[in-house]
DNA sequence: TGCTTTTACGAAAACGTTATAGGAAAAAAG
DNA sequence: CTTTTTTCCTATAACGTTTTCGTAAAAGCA
């Protein structure tokens, strides 16, 4: 805030004020002799335009924000590095706020951003499949570009980036049952998320494919409380008839399904099946290491930033209703 | 940026702008019931103020920066986490950049800040002990508050937020000699920072206190490339004459620690005994499980933000100097 | 009553840009 | 040698706030 401003370089230069902004904006409109000579002083005092006015006067400013459930979640933070590396390369600004699950919160953020701080908006939602009434209001007023991502609402029509998550639950959870499991229970989330959604379908049409019954008391409901899912997990994985699989189909619940085998003594891979929907580094180095489908985080923040970009520079909202989709990756190790 | 504006307010209201502004700035030139007129408006239309306009009258914002070395890391993902919820409440906004570890990014990002788009910076430098130029340009330039946190450049003065690293390395290396390591290694960084001599020291005053001579080959230098560590390591304990204990100052270390152990089936605890210095939430269920040295992430993250915006609110620069210290926290579970 | 003080508002300038419109000089065209 | 076009620059008005200053009316005071 403490540097020079272009109406003193128009002072020094002996220029008009707008002689000096086209010529700092490569106007055909300006001489090259006078280009130089402006460029070279606003190098000398290393000029930079101040924003909230270039902002105020342009409508629009080179800063996005990011809106995501959590940032403690190899998953979350590797998208961040992809949308960052985005917005960094292009130059562009980058907010991030943290809903921590709290639908409260993602409207609040939401109603904030309506003022105008910045011009386009990527977000992982937080609820379930409904209450979206917010992000249509928000669009309503701002008519601002925005891009979900991985949790994303399937009932509005915005652009998004997804995991092939359908295929690739139904990919895992056939090798679970390749490799001998008979019960191989699906733990997801309480909230109806479209994701969750699509990892269930592609896991019952696995058991279906390969004759096995479905029953509801297969699928294990957790929630966002990991002292409650412990709970919960350890309560099933005690019954008698408890299953011999887990497709995990959130990190945590693999990392508490680990803790409950191990505190019930029930051998992974002998007894119970894992894997784990997660990107953990550490899956290869858990006793057993742990199979795990993982998203392509990084990739997908990388391409929800790109499309965004794209769409606030471009005036064609042609990509409005693009949908991404990266396929997740199976990896095998020792849990199955 | 399609709301309605103070201006239109006025126009309806049939009084001045400069009314309308002090009104909803609750300011005492106004009387009560036009004050309520206003806020009444205000709300039905979802009157917001624009950032832009506001911060460059006001010459001041409330936004923030943070600047980090990586995001997909525990401690730094924590340390968000920290910070966000700071921010939030106070109604600030937080912009995030991420320079991996890179010196020219770092610069890069602190240049782009000079524009003046924020009003306090919080930053854990990506460097060692030298070239901070930049940062005391910046400081020079701007007059801008910054908190430095964990990675700190101990020879400049500004506020800073760290661990109590020389205590708590001094305790973990402790831990392990009385746990029967004859020759712990120390396995550090190559980029000579305050924060790993900080460590280092800890650790070297824990061998002198338990007797056991100090050699230069004790401390082992990664990088930050994972397959270079990789063969470092496996190099040194392929030897004949290896450590017999780890104190890995850096998560990822660690992690590569077991897996070179893991393939040169060095057993952990009985050949080796390692202690990690990490954040990582899967430490208990690793193939042993890891004994830590976790930093209060969060915390460090929270007093920071608190920090820097009493900084910028208040006019005074009293805890220019400030340096808080937050105690590490030492979890001794099987790998030791 | 006349005087001062307080209350409650408005006019206008400022913050630092960008965009629009216009114009003088130089160059090109006839 | 005029006319047209092109080149290069300036003046000015925004953008939406906040702040300073001025002032009429109301209130206080003798």
């Amino acid at each position: 805030m403490n540097g020079i401003s272009m109406i003193q370089l128009a002072k020094e230069l002996g220029l008009s004020v707008s002689t000096v902004s086209k010529a700092l904006g490569d106007s055909h409109e300006i001489s090259a002799s006078t280009k130089k000579r402006v460029l070279e002083l606003a190098k000398k005092y290393k000029y930079k335009p101040n924003p909230f006015a270039s902002n105020l006067r342009k409508k629009k400013g080179k800063q996005i924000a990011v809106i995501i459930p959590d940032i403690v979640n190899n998953f979350f933070a590797l998208a961040v590095d992809g949308i960052e590396s985005v917005t960094m390369s292009k130059h562009y600004d980058t907010f991030i706020y943290l809903t921590h699950e709290n639908l409260e919160r993602e409207k609040a953020v939401l109603e904030h951003l309506e003022s105008g701080l910045i011009s386009g908006l990527i977000i992982s939602v937080c609820t379930g499949r409904e209450g979206y009434a917010h992000f249509q209001e928000f669009y309503e007023t701002t008519r601002l570009p925005i891009v979900f991502f991985d949790r994303v609402p399937d009932l509005l029509q915005f652009p998004k980036v997804i995991a092939n998550n359908y295929e690739s639950s139904f990919d895992a959870t056939a090798r679970l049952i390749k490799a001998g499991s008979k019960r191989p229970a699906l733990i997801t989330t309480t909230e109806p998320m479209f994701t969750s959604m699509e990892r269930r379908r592609g896991y019952q049409d696995a058991l279906e494919k390969h004759g096995i019954v479905f029953t509801d008391e297969m699928i294990i409901h957790c929630t966002d409380d990991m002292a409650l899912n412990y709970t919960i997990l350890r309560k099933i994985f005690s019954q008698k008839k408890r299953p011999d699989g887990i497709f995990a189909s959130i990190e945590k619940y693999a990392i508490t399904s680990y803790e409950v085998c191990k505190d019930l003594k029930l051998s992974i891979p002998k007894d119970v099946k894992v894997i784990g929907m997660t990107n953990l580094r550490t899956a290869a180095l858990l006793n057993p290491s742990l199979s795990t489908l993982s998203q392509p985080a990084f990739d997908m923040g990388k391409e929800a930033a790109g499309l965004l970009i794209k769409m606030i520079e471009k005036k064609s909202y042609a990509a409005a209703n693009d949908i991404i989709v990266l396929p997740n990756e199976l990896t095998i190790r020792d849990s199955i």
